[in-house]
DNA sequence: AATTATTTTTAGGTTAGTCTAAATTTAGTT
DNA sequence: AACTAAATTTAGACTAACCTAAAAATAATT
């Protein structure tokens, strides 16, 4: 068995070597924590005792394959609370990440089949991410910046990259949010700004700035 | 703040304590935690500093106020998991106790209200016991075993007394488990077994012994 | 290539939660 | 009252998960 604080380690290992770059360092993990490097390689030691995890001495980690899958399986269960918090509970899609930071450790597989299937086997949490399936797979959704659209173009908005809290209000009140239909009325090429219609109800201009910030599918 | 091992103490010392004797033994906690009196006297210890508990050495522990106040809230969280897990889950009765320890301890209030309104706000857990309101408030429900019911009397089964898998699941065969309306046929003075009637569909008889390890209300 | 800066590890220490074995206190019994 | 038995605490040690400060390895610059 893992603890929980293992399974947020593999949890981010993963998402920092998600991308292209394989290996993940030590002081990138440790910022992540807001932590030191020395408790990093800590657990990167024990980690690599448990086979969860290629370490080599000042060069970086991997996951194992052990350890991908269970990092998969619990971004499954994170999401999957998500969607139940959001879904089942009435919570906002920006309220659900730090109580599934805790739900994702309880442990019984049980629990998350009959979650799944009480849910109706979502593909993606209230962020826009995927699921993945009991057996972990997943198709990444091909997301881009708002910023990149053209003119007249429709898309979804399926997550927003923001944690100051006086722009998280400002999107949440012009339901500039994941699951909200846009679509891009005018690009202005003097600033990148654009105009946009959402839900096909509410114009709205916003700066290239936080057209950025806003990805859709 | 405070641990799970924290809360799961103040839990079973409050579970200890609710009958007519008021202090709780070391030993007691000892075997009940698969532990060791050593390891108690040192959380004792500990929940003391806290201010959640009263202990005097070599004498005993009860709830503190403060302590009692997190306990109920304790077992409120535990049982609304219950009643989601058995509901809304489709877990049975005898499933839901482990995944519920787990989950009591998940750390957020919204969840824990916004679980209560989901799920209409339930009087009782799966196993027929109280849940107490966000004020800790609840009425213990009066439960006596059904050995003591006389001829002609109904009754529903609000909890059973076993541990022993056989029984439980002879029990769960013949469902004779907590929710089932059962009246009592025929009382047989000699050896003090019953004749029932289950749900209005199935008679069956039982011995004295599991008479008395199922409570009803 | 030598020096400096950055990254990472090692060394040593802390707290929560656990254990075993020994000492102490309380309870029970001649 | 003295002795024995049971319950409880203390002492000392261990692991997981952290920390700070110092040492070592790697990367970047002159
Ligand atoms: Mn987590
Ligand atoms: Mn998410
Ligand atoms: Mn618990
Ligand atoms: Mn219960």
């Amino acid at each position: 068995m893992q603890s929980a604080t293992e399974e947020n380690y593999l949890k981010v290992i993963h998402h920092f070597s998600s991308g292209t770059n394989t290996r993940v360092l030590t002081n990138q993990l440790a910022e992540y924590f807001n932590s030191t490097p020395s408790s990093v390689t800590d657990m990167l030691a024990r980690l690599s005792g448990k086979k969860l995890v290629n370490y080599k001495k000042y060069y970086g980690v991997s996951l194992s394959e052990k350890g991908k899958k269970l990092a998969v399986d619990i971004i499954r269960r994170h999401r999957l609370w998500e969607v139940f918090l959001a879904k089942k509970l009435g919570f906002a899609w920006d309220e659900v990440h730090p109580i599934a930071e805790e739900m994702e450790h309880v442990s019984s597989n049980a629990l998350i089949e009959r979650l799944d299937k009480f849910l109706d086997y979502p593909k993606i949490d209230p962020h826009g991410d995927p699921i993945p399936d009991k057996n972990g797979n997943y198709k990444p959704v091909v997301l881009q910046p708002l910023s990149e659209l053209k003119e007249g173009d429709k898309a979804i908005i399926s997550k927003v990259i923001a944690s100051d809290a006086t722009l998280l209000s400002y999107l949440k009140e012009h339901l500039l949010i994941p699951g909200s239909e846009i679509k891009l009325l005018a690009l202005y090429s003097f600033d990148g700004s654009v105009d946009l219609m959402i839900n096909n109800k509410k114009k709205i201009h916003i700066s290239k700035d936080v057209a950025q910030k806003i990805v859709v599918k």
